[in-house]
DNA sequence: TTACATT
């Protein structure tokens, strides 16, 4: 290679980073993909179906399938169904096309309308279990009363067709959220308890009429969180504008992101950003593989937060049975873990969007995958973004008893703004203060924080408690009262 | 070795 160019490729693949390895085997894993071409992406329409094909003769590879498909539109993708351990072709495929339309094209000219030679049943083509359809008879419940329980919901929801699920959402002290997921054996069902239900009544205690509607999907769930993240840092990302695919709307993302972790390493300017940037390749990683990337559990107390070692974003795309539709952890207790956190109206998207708090632990696990895998690669590239001034101002020192915290093992690099922009998703930061040694300028990694009620204080304590940055955890206590310790 | 609103 030439000595010219070999810097520039290694700056670029070293970019690419861990996102850029979920790609890829996604695409290539163990089924023989039909990959796109070096340096060409592939975009497809971010509301894209993925196809299940059936019934296609085992001799037909990729190759000869694709002609036969490509009359409809042009193929985002297109892989034949492999035995995981023998290799043997399964006779069915999955199938996307980068338009939406060329899919439902496809869908109405091939299913069941043809016989592949050698077949004896005409060839499926439909939309795959992964595409929708456990979400699309999932509904999202708001403006319950908070005494009402599963039974209640039950109850008001069985007229209209048979239910599967039935979860209120509950915080950590079982208390309800005031909502619930209502899972109904068909979209038809779930349709007409709409119809019926939404707006029909106000609940005792509920500030408004009930709220019926299609539960979040997987996607727009992670875009809720892109934009949330986006917003809490200030960016607004011109590049992503133009790309209207789903992923290239994240590698974009996450490439400017990238840029911008590689400036927050190489010369501190924005350790968030880091943070960020990490959430970006495990949300990424998590909607190209279709996996949840971590098992996610709140912390608490002094435990060891779970999930956010050391645990790789899971790469190994699953080529079939994907049910990528389960985007919350496992649960034993029947409520979303990432809920359990929020208590008091914290709660960034009221009851059924993500929390800020299970994006951090992500946040925070990436970015060591990243600065494990990435030390020291990169070059500054401030202009990336325009750095946004720090947004709040600080007047205020102290809130109330129980208000402020104590934090110890900061990041070197975290100063005021970073240390607010880090607690701001458990209520409203008053001050936020790192220790700097007026000799050297150098932050002494503790600080402290306060919030105007002493619930977004426990909220942060119980999240941030114990959270594990490089090689130290974070001590988030509340600051010793002053009077404290006093001899007399 | 963990330093609690600073000169």
């Amino acid at each position: 290679m030439a000595a010219a160019g070999s810097g520039v490729a290694a700056a670029a693949a070293a970019e690419a980073g861990p996102a850029g390895a979920a790609f890829s085997t996604a695409n290539s894993g163990r089924v023989n993909g039909l990959s796109h071409p070096p340096g060409a992406i592939a975009m497809k329409d971010h509301d894209a179906i993925k196809l299940f094909v059936g019934q296609i003769p085992r001799n037909l590879e990729e190759s000869d399938l694709k002609p036969l498909f490509e009359e409809f539109g042009k193929i985002y993708e297109l892989t034949v169904l492999k035995d995981r351990f023998t290799g043997m072709h399964k006779g069915c495929a999955f199938l996307t096309y980068c338009a939406r339309d060329s899919a439902l094209k496809a869908q109405s000219a091939l299913h069941e309308q043809k016989t592949l030679p050698g077949m004896n049943r005409p060839i499926q083509v439909k939309p795959a279990d992964s595409e929708g359809r456990g979400e699309d008879r999932k509904l999202f419940v708001g403006m319950l009363g908070k005494q009402q329980s599963e039974d209640d919901v039950r109850r008001l929801f069985e007229p209209f067709g048979q239910i599967e699920e039935c979860t209120i959402l509950r915080g950590p002290d079982g208390a309800s959220k005031g909502c619930a997921f209502v899972k109904y054996g068909s979209h038809g069902e779930a349709q007409a308890a709409i119809n019926s239900l939404h707006g029909s009544q106000t609940m005792p205690g509920a500030s408004s009429s009930l709220v019926v509607k299609f539960a979040d999907t997987d996607k727009e769930r992670t875009l809720r969180r892109m934009h949330q993240m986006a917003g809490q840092l200030g960016i607004f990302n011109p590049m992503t504008i133009q790309f209207g695919a789903y992923g290239a709307y994240t590698q974009a993302i996450m490439q400017q992101q990238a840029a911008l972790m590689a400036a927050a390493q190489g010369t501190c300017l924005n350790p968030m950003a880091a943070i960020a940037a990490a959430q970006m390749q495990q949300m990424a990683a998590f909607n190209v593989s279709g996996l949840v990337a971590a098992p996610l559990t709140p912390s608490s107390g002094t435990s060891t937060p779970p999930g956010i070692s050391t645990a790789p974003v899971p790469s190994i795309a699953t080529p079939l049975g994907v049910n990528g539709f389960s985007p919350l952890p496992p649960q034993t207790n029947g409520q979303p873990a990432s809920e359990t956190i929020y208590t008091n109206g914290i709660h960034p998207y009221p009851a059924q969007s993500p929390t800020v708090a299970d994006p951090l632990q992500q946040a925070y696990a990436g970015m060591q995958h990243y600065a494990a895998a990435y030390p020291t690669a990169y070059a500054p590239i401030s202009q990336a973004f325009p750095q946004q001034a720090p947004i709040i101002p600080q007047q205020q020192r102290e809130g109330p008893e129980g208000c402020n915290l104590f934090i110890y093992h900061l990041p070197q690099e975290f100063g005021d703004a970073e240390l607010t922009q880090m607690f701001l998703p458990f209520g409203n930061v008053i001050s936020a203060k790192v220790f700097v040694d007026r000799a050297t300028n150098q932050s002494k990694c503790f600080g402290f924080v306060s919030f105007d009620n002493p619930a977004s204080a426990q909220a942060a304590i119980q999240a941030m408690n114990g959270f594990q940055i490089g090689m130290k955890r974070l001590k988030v206590q509340l600051k010793r009262p002053k009077d404290a310790n006093r001899p007399y």
